[in-house]
DNA sequence: AATTGACCATGACAGATGTCATGGCTTTAC
DNA sequence: GTAAAGCCATGACATCTGTCATGGTCAATT
């Protein structure tokens, strides 16, 4: 009995490489691709797949909110691993929150992926010890809707004007968000905040 | 006759799916795979490359200086095709300058990393036909190396005190080098211009 | 009913930043 | 030998940024 297994990745070679790996094994089958995450619904339903290994950074709808809609929609019917390029701690965070069953980043060793998957199909747990112990140590996110709007702003070097402009509030309040995300994270100028709020996966 | 591939990449799962799919094509074979460029030339004289496959981004050695080795050292004995996850104008130039052979980004179908590594092997070249027209319209790198030097410091938020000290300038030195930058690059402060500059290659 | 916390806003202040003029030093090009 | 270009530096100026005090609304909690 083989697990049926769907895979998205916005990079389409890393895709197919994944693909050819994971073919390699008796006992998986990749039977479908997606760039991102839009159909990520009908497909499982479609090839019935066992197991999804969804990247995060996806153009349209990402591998986290995709988890969310197809533990609602599938529950247990369906595992989820997730596959990232960046193991920050506040994607791990939020990936189990949505209910995903495991958590790799693309550096690790390459058996690791084909047992992660017969792991999770089995209705176990796989995430990386490392990472785990990194995102309990690193707490949650301390950084309210606001703040989190105008870092995402001031990412690209905005200014004042230019946030407060895009999120309709007047500059000084963007400034007060500013201060007390800068106070958060423990830096000095809202290029480092940013810088920090992204590592951490807080955005 | 089979093509003998090198595969450079810093993230394991990719170089892994990477040389399953190359090698499921007959005429190629992966025979050696390295996670930097550190030991590049011993691997490809005891392994007796054919085309060495290189990212950029990479700890230690990147891919573009390797690259310059490998011509230095080979010649044409030895193809290089740069594959790298961001299709920056500045890095296609880079590359080519270097000495590299073709230049291709991961999102590329899958059937054309394996022609591109044929083109290359048989003394062609295989450029992205969109990148080239890009990086040709783009022009080149406007910055000088002072300039460079600052808004790579610039480009995680430091201040002009902490850059100045990190290079051994003046405060007033760094601004200077910072405004002519921002100049140049048409932004209107340091992080829109580190931006800016590292998008297109420049740092 | 009182409290807490997120949110929005204003005003004031010190310090950081971006711009400009100016000047000296060195290397490369004509 | 002179011009051009990069590099380093200083001082002055207007503006932007980060901080703080203060005060208001609103929703959720106690």
């Amino acid at each position: 009995m083989t697990i049926r297994i769907l895979l998205a990745d916005d990079q389409h070679l890393i895709r197919a490489g994944l693909a050819a790996l994971l073919n390699l094994e008796d006992d998986l089958d990749v039977v479908h691709q997606l760039p991102d995450c839009t159909g990520v619904l009908e497909a499982i339903r479609e090839h019935a797949i066992d197991v999804a290994v969804l990247d995060i950074e996806m153009p349209d709808v990402d591998g986290i909110t995709a988890t969310g809609q197809l533990t609602e929609a599938f529950g247990d019917d369906v595992a989820v691993l997730i596959l990232t390029t960046f193991g920050r701690a506040g994607y791990l965070q939020r990936a189990m929150a949505a209910g995903a069953c495991g958590f790799m980043v693309k550096d690790a060793p390459a058996e690791q992926l084909a047992e992660a998957i017969r792991t999770v199909h089995a209705g176990g747990r796989a995430v990386d010890p490392v990472l785990a112990a990194e995102a309990l140590s690193a707490g949650s996110n301390p950084l309210t809707d606001r703040e989190r709007d105008v870092l995402r702003e001031a990412l690209d070097g905005a200014s004042v004007k230019h946030i407060a402009a895009r999120l309709h509030l007047s500059a000084g309040t963007v400034r007060n968000h500013l201060s007390s995300a800068i106070g958060k994270t423990q830096t000095s100028n809202r290029a480092e905040a940013a810088r920090m709020a992204q590592q951490n996966g807080w955005l």
